[in-house]
Parts: structure tokens; sequence; C-alpha cells
DNA sequence: TTCGTCATGTAATGGGTTACATGATTAC
DNA sequence: GTAATCATGTAACCCATTACATGACGAA
């Protein structure tokens, strides 16, 4: 159990999800959408594309009803890709998973920019997991702050003071996001259950 | 021409630069003391150690007796390295040096822990390049958010809201810094680095 | 026809982690 | 004397990047 795909895939089948893409498109679209992918290489694609093919989430598509984006949309080397059920399953299970693996800073950003088709329930276990995690991270740096302020001299005493700062900020931006989904959620005819403690 | 000194290196280089230890305390100085290295590994750190004796930067010092080097029946349970002339001297060249590279999220972290050490002259370089470093990462990402926001949806956009957010932020930050050495340089009259602290 | 961009792919490499294995020291 | 921690080290592996190589297409 858990097989935890890694965020590329996750990624990927986000991209397709939507609808057919090649691996050129999925490359710029995933740098500009999704947080982890700045400027993922090819080197790093189109293996990952292969191993998909192979795996049975993903499979070439024929280009007729693809809606060409951007400017041409004529016949070239292109591998358009899409979804199989597989994938579409695979995707599905995991959007609906919320694992500790979802906090990690990559993994997090990805997840929430995936949002927009995730359950209202497990967007609430990531956000507030997410918090944990920092929140956890954010007593550990005061600790060994107080601790050993004595030995920093001025600029390093301020880099881990900013240091800080970041983190409490994010945590205050977590605070709010999911008092937002909170107060949504309360807006809403509740069919949900229990959205108890925590 | 710019040998350009890796991230661990010249953490290393740093660390020992005030006074000798082993591997064991770099790891956990590194840990806190410096920015990138939150949970370094002894199977990077070991390693790193070892190429840096062989490239004659650092070398073992024995405090107390401790010969017997390399027999089998008995090994020293701990190892002390100090910077050797060669280490001293790629320090300095390194601390002098403000290329392109230092402008890194981790390698900015690491230059900045060291400013400590840095000329002021140096200090104000590093700050700048990250400043415009940062700066353009702000177009870009304004850019791409306004020319494709209506693809995205809430959370996305979200997502890229908050992470132009910090971006702003930390450039606000380096304004202060910048702001502050500046300042700084106007009211002294050249007073060096360090710091007496320890 | 040649150049720039779109597009796909492989090979070499690098920088790191985890897991493993072992020895020495300290505290009880 | 034994368990926990300190301390060093190696091996296997993971995952991504860079550099390289190829080719199609549109426009000058």
């Amino acid at each position: 159990m858990a097989r935890s795909t890694d965020v590329l895939t996750l990624g990927i089948l986000g991209m397709l999800a939507e609808q057919p893409l090649h691996g050129y498109q999925i490359r710029k679209r995933l740098g500009t959408d999704f947080g982890p992918f700045r400027a993922l290489s090819f080197g790093s694609l189109y293996p990952a594309l292969k191993r998909m093919v192979a795996d049975g989430l993903i499979e070439t598509v024929g280009e007729d009803s693809a809606e060409h984006v951007g400017a041409t949309a004529s016949r070239r080397s292109r591998i358009a890709y899409g979804l199989t059920d597989a994938g579409r399953a695979r995707f599905e299970e995991e959007l609906a998973s919320a694992g500790a693996h979802a906090y990690d800073d990559d993994s997090f950003d990805l997840r929430f920019a995936l949002f927009g088709k995730t359950d209202e329930a497990t967007r609430l276990r990531i956000l507030e997991g997410r918090r944990l995690r920092l929140s956890e991270r954010l007593e550990e740096l005061t600790a060994t702050h107080r601790r050993q302020r004595e030995r920093f001299d001025a600029y390093t005493a301020e880099l881990q003071r900013h240091g800080l700062e970041r983190v409490e900020r994010e945590v205050e931006w977590l605070d709010q996001l999911i008092e937002n989904e909170r107060s949504a959620n309360r807006g809403d005819d509740d069919t949900s259950a229990s959205a108890g403690n925590n």
C-alpha cells in the first residue's frame, strides 16, 4: 500500500487530466502552473513519460481532436499523451490521499495546485498536516535559536531570524486558508462528515 | 578562473576557519548555523572531508598523542580537522569572490552566514547580485501570472500569488540589508568585519 | 537553403540520501 | 557488562541535470 506516486508523475497526471498534451507542452505548463517544476529538464521528462506508458498510466493519442493551444496546428513530429483508465484511477486515488509525504515543500505545492480537483475533506487534511509540519519546524528553529544565540554573530543571527519569520508567515498563510475552507464549509449546506476537531 | 568551490566544501571551510572540529561536530553545527545544511548526511560529509584532505585543504590535527594511524588494532575514535595554509587561502579567495553562483538560494544563504568574515565591498556586491537575481525572477513570475491568469483556477492562482509575495518580501529584506550596509558605510570610518564574539 | 524554434530522445555525470557495518565512549 | 550514544566509514541507489544527438517545420 501507499505506493506514493512521485511528484513528477503526479504533476504529469494532473496536466493530462484536463487534456492530452505532448511532452514539450507539458514541460512549459508544469513550469508555469505548478510550483515545483520551474525548470524541469527534458532529460527528466521524457524518460518519465516513457515509464508512465510502460506502467499503463498514459498512452499516445491521435491529435485529430487536439485543441491547438498556441500557434499553428499543423502536423508535426510530436506525440500527444492522454490518461488511460488506469491513469485516471491512479490520479483519483492519489488526489484522495493525504499522507505525510504530501507535507513536503515540493509535494505540498503540487497538491495545493490540484486542490481544484480535490475534495474538501482532503483539502483540509492536507492543509492541517502541512501546518503541523511547519509548526514543528518552527519549534525546532526557535529552540536552537534560543539555545545557541550567543554563538552567532550578527549576520548569522539575522539569517536565522529571517528564516524563522519566513516559516511564521507560511503558517499564517495556512491558517488563513484553513479558516477559509472552514467558513466555506459552514456556508454550504453540509452533507459532510463531522468537521469537528483539530 | 572561478573554480567555484561547492557549497558543502565552502561550508566546511567556514566551520574550520574558527577552530578545528571533527566530522560529527561539523555536521551538527552546519545544521544549526548555516542555512542550507539542515540535515546533511554522513554519507555526504565524510567523503567530502576525505576529498578535502586529498586536495590539501584540510588536515587532521592531533591534540594529544594519537599516532597509530592505519593499524587494524586500534583506531582513533575521533578525527579533528583543521585548515591547511592552502585551505585558508582557498577560503579567503572564496570569501572575496562574488560570482553569479553566489546568488543561488543555497549558496546565498551560506555566503550570507559568512558575512562576518567577508569584507564590506563583497558583502554589498553579493546582496545586490542576489537582489537582481530575485527581481528577475519576480518579473518572470509577474509576466506569466498576468499573461495566463485566465487559465488558472482559484487555488492555482492563490499559489502563484503567494509565491510572488514570498519573493517580493525577500526583495524587501534585501533592500533593508543593503540600506543598512550603506548607512553603516557612511557612518563608520572603515571598521573591518569580524565582531569579536565567540 | 539556411537558420531558429519546436520536438524528442539518450548518455554521462553529479550530488545527494538511505542502509549498512563497525568501533569507541559514557552512564547506569 | 551492557545499553545508549558518539563517531566514522562504505555501498547501493535515486533522481535530476547537462551535454549531446537527431530531426521536422516555418520563415527569411
